[in-house]
RNA sequence: GGAGAGAUGGCAGAGUGGUCGAAUGCGGCGGUCUUGAAAACCGUUGUACCGAGAGGUACCGGGGGUUCGAAUCCCUCUCUCUCCGCCA
């Protein structure tokens, strides 16, 4: 949510900004602007209002106290106008909050002045292409038959379990899985990430805090007995701790690292990309979060896209970083870089992380703020989370790529923690 | 699932209709004292909005009501805790 203050002071560049999002600000600003003059009049009226009844209700307090009682009931009789119209500019000044919060939470966040302009994927900008892609034979297996070749995950039994989109991991497959997250959160931990664990359930307000709430609600699964939502990400639980807090400038940067699995219902996505572990309904991910001082945030970004090209680098897999274009870009971000790795039998790039900066975005609907030494006015702190990474794509780049005669070799930094080289 | 208790400032904890944005203690910050530190003592210490400022307004879990006036009374919702039952 975009500062309210900030649109008041900047309308143009808000506007010209979201241009860059493909997003037509111009009506919506207008609105807002009008509607915060409205307000702050109304405040002013009802304000004085207030204290003027404040006033009044003392000196009957005061009159009762020396027993002058008609004193007092006259006095009494002044107060019901005034009372009539506090009640109703409350009920106008509540009415306009409203309006205005409505319309606030219809604007996404400003893109970096570093977004290219565009329209949707195919306008991301390659920033960086790393590693080789492997040559693979004629006869190379996609990671799906590869999985069922050597029985590590089966995704019919998922189906029988759950549904489609919830497969079920098996020996070599399940250590792998597990392999992945300890070896994601000991490089984590090595980069200053404090490791958490949160709730894979999350109540409105925490949806709220990152964005997910109102805009994808159709996104998460949702437990209606007690409106609660499974999470689709750990950033929702792990930057919600942060929700509601007033940091200290000192202690910043905050870090935090977390495995969680990962819930998206996926609505509408089927058809497309769907095979094997492109898309899933439920899959893990670990997920580094930072609460960073604004001056500071696109540096910790920029050692955030370090840390995750670290990776990918160890684990061998070819990879390009993209720097997403206005049309891609989600709602909620100012930044973000998308990391990719080539799957080389599918013959296709697949996302395994986003690394973004929210600014301000989400820490506005957090009331996340930080205090400078010295100076009373609190701040919005920036928040930036990042995917460290997301496992199914990655097994399935790891599945495709390595595959040899012999077997499928794993790199060389997780055979301590597979405590195996080679699925054969 | 059954029964009960509760929700107040960073924390603990008073406050049952007016002078309460809220006692007191702890913590934090500043100072006195000290070679330094501790102790002791003194002062200070919530957030947000409006206003050029003086200042004003709101907030004692959320919403509504009674009253000239509500942290305090009433209704309602949410959450937390304790005990019992069940269970990992």
């Amino acid at each position: 949510m975009l500062n309210l203050k900030f649109i008041q002071d900047n309308p143009d560049l808000v506007i010209e900004k979201l241009k860059t999002k493909n997003f037509d600000a111009a009506g919506i600003v207008g609105e807002i602007i009008d509607l915060y003059s409205e307000k702050n009049k109304l405040q002013g009226q009802a304000d004085q209002a207030k204290a003027e009844m404040n006033k009044i209700s003392k000196e009957i307090g005061l009159l009762f106290r020396e027993g002058k009682k008609e004193e007092a009931n006259a006095a009494k009789e002044r107060t019901s106008e005034l009372k009539e119209n506090i009640k109703q500019f409350d009920q106008q000044f509540s009415a306009i909050e409203e309006q205005v919060n409505e319309l606030l939470v219809l604007l996404p966040n400003l893109p970096h002045d570093t977004v290219p302009q565009g329209k949707g994927e195919e306008d991301n900008e390659v920033v960086t292409s790393a590693g080789e892609i492997p040559a693979l034979d004629e006869n190379a297996l996609p990671h799906w038959e590869l999985a069922q070749k050597y029985n590590l995950i089966d995704f019919e039994l998922g189906v029988k379990l759950t549904g489609a989109g919830f497969p079920v991991y098996r020996g070599k497959g399940s250590q792998l899985q597990r392999a992945l997250i300890n070896f994601f959160l000991d490089e984590a931990r090595k980069a200053g990430y404090e490791e958490v664990q949160p709730p894979l359930v999350v109540n409105e307000a925490s949806g709220f805090g990152t964005g997910q709430l109102p805009d994808k609600e159709g996104q998460m699964y949702h437990v209606a007995a007690d409106n609660l939502y499974l999470i689709p990400t750990a950033e929702v639980p792990v930057t919600n701790i942060y929700r509601d807090v007033i940091l200290d400038a000192k202690d910043l940067p905050y870090k935090n690292t977390a495995y969680s699995a990962c819930f998206r219902r996926e609505a509408g996505s089927y058809g497309k990309d769907v095979r094997g572990l492109n898309r899933l309904h439920q899959f893990d991910k670990v997920e580094i979060v930072q609460i960073a001082h604004p001056e500071k945030s696109y540096k910790v970004l920029d050692e955030m896209v370090k840390h995750v090209s670290s990776l990918v680098e160890k684990l061998e897999l070819p990879y390009r970083v993209l720097r997403l274009c206005g049309g891609d870009i989600s709602f909620t971000a100012a930044l973000t870089f998308d990391f990719e790795v080539y799957s080389a039998a599918q013959k296709k790039w697949l996302e395994v992380s986003s690394v973004s900066n929210f600014e301000s975005f989400q820490a506005n609907r957090l009331k996340l703020r930080f205090r400078e030494e010295g100076v009373k006015k609190t701040q919005l702190a920036h928040t930036l989370n990042g995917s460290a990474l997301a496992l199914p794509r990655i097994v399935a780049a790891l599945l495709e790529n390595n595959q040899t005669s012999k077997g499928i070799k794993i790199p060389k930094v997780l055979v301590p923690y597979t405590s195996f080289e080679i699925i054969d």
